[in-house]
DNA sequence: CAACCGTGGTT
DNA sequence: TAACCAAGGTT
């Protein structure tokens, strides 16, 4: 028997979203799974804001999977940008590969064989599912923790990983669905999506704008007197890491339409005479942002025996491809 | 399972 | 300004 306190958090936060919900192309009846599939992976970890124009982009390069399956990676890893992450990029295009050889081109609609495609985890292959198939399944990102760690555990935010306890709230959060209930079926399918909403627009991390939000006036969070959170968010170290010297390595690598020398990728040549050889940026000209790639990696102050590592891992990683030619993207 | 993996906007 | 944060996945 649904309880009524939960059957109001129900209507009050997906009536906000049917009032507030951004306008974004890979929602709506428009956009079918490949869209959805695509969207998913460029909003692993990175902003709503810098993902829409690079799906676009890619979208209308590569409106199905066998289009995407049928180019070289290379291709996928430099339409990819800077969105970051770019093993993304390479596992969103196996995804396609797999998809075009053993699923007949279309993106498959359970959560098991969603799973099972490269760089599909729970909470990509419950999204693709709900989102592009209405499977009413329990979806749980970063946003939904937070409010639900919120508005139902009264703590300013969720655990630092995923716990089963917070997977099983989660569950009983969701609105009742199954066979012979469209309505409950399609409350849970809007109920994923309007939590995750109002965590990315209201329910913040940082600064989170109580005053817009629909149920303020059943959040735990609120009625605790907003307490601090029970523990210190780790940091991501980024200046002089690996992970930075990575990053300019790949941006060479994609602005290069030739392969690289192993020396010059590893920025051993002199640096001095390199800044002293470097010209004015010139934003408007595509070439220049070569030029800035290779002013971005010969910037670093990076020993080189971390070059040495980043470059490594780079190959590894399948980011990169060796040749007697040189190094570049993988093909 | 804690650490690693990019990038750029926000506080 | 340094730190924090973002629709996670993989090892």
């Amino acid at each position: 028997m649904p309880h009524p306190a939960l059957e109001k958090i129900h209507h009050d936060i997906t009536a906000w979203y049917s009032a507030n919900a951004r306008e974004l192309p890979w929602r709506g009846s428009a956009a079918g799974p490949w869209a959805v599939m695509v969207s998913e992976f460029m909003l692993q970890q990175t902003p709503v804001v810098r993902v829409r124009p690079v799906w676009e982009a890619w979208m209308q390069r590569w409106p199905t999977p066998a289009a995407l399956a049928a180019e070289p990676v290379a291709e996928a890893v430099r339409a990819w940008g800077r969105l970051g992450y770019p093993r993304r990029a390479l596992r969103l295009h196996a995804a396609a590969v797999v998809i075009t050889n053993e699923h007949g081109g279309k993106v498959p609609g359970t959560e098991a064989e969603l799973l099972a495609l490269p760089g599909v985890g729970t909470y990509t292959a419950a999204a693709i599912a709900c989102f592009a198939f209405k499977v009413p399944t329990v979806v749980v990102d970063t946003n939904i923790r937070r409010v639900h760690a919120r508005l139902v555990s009264g703590k300013a935010l969720p655990e630092q990983s995923q716990n089963a306890a917070e997977l099983a709230l989660a569950a009983r959060l969701l609105p009742q669905a199954g066979e012979g209930n469209d309505a409950g079926t399609a409350l849970a399918n809007d109920w994923n999506i309007a939590v995750m909403e109002l965590g990315a627009l209201v329910c913040t991390a940082r600064s989170p704008r109580c005053e817009d939000c629909p149920v303020v006036n059943q959040c735990a969070w609120i009625a605790a007197g907003r307490p601090e959170p029970h523990y210190k968010p780790k940091g991501q170290p980024w200046h002089g890491t690996d992970r930075q010297v990575r990053g300019a390595m790949m941006a060479v690598l994609r602005h290069s339409t030739a392969p690289v020398q192993r020396r010059d990728l590893l920025g051993t040549v002199d640096l001095a005479a390199a800044a002293a050889e470097a010209r004015p940026l010139n934003p408007a000209r595509e070439a220049d942002d070569e030029h800035r790639a290779w002013v971005g990696l010969h910037a670093l102050d990076a020993p080189a025996e971390q070059r040495e590592r980043a470059l490594a891992s780079l190959l590894a990683d399948g980011l990169a491809q060796q040749s007697p030619a040189g190094i570049a993207l993988p093909r």
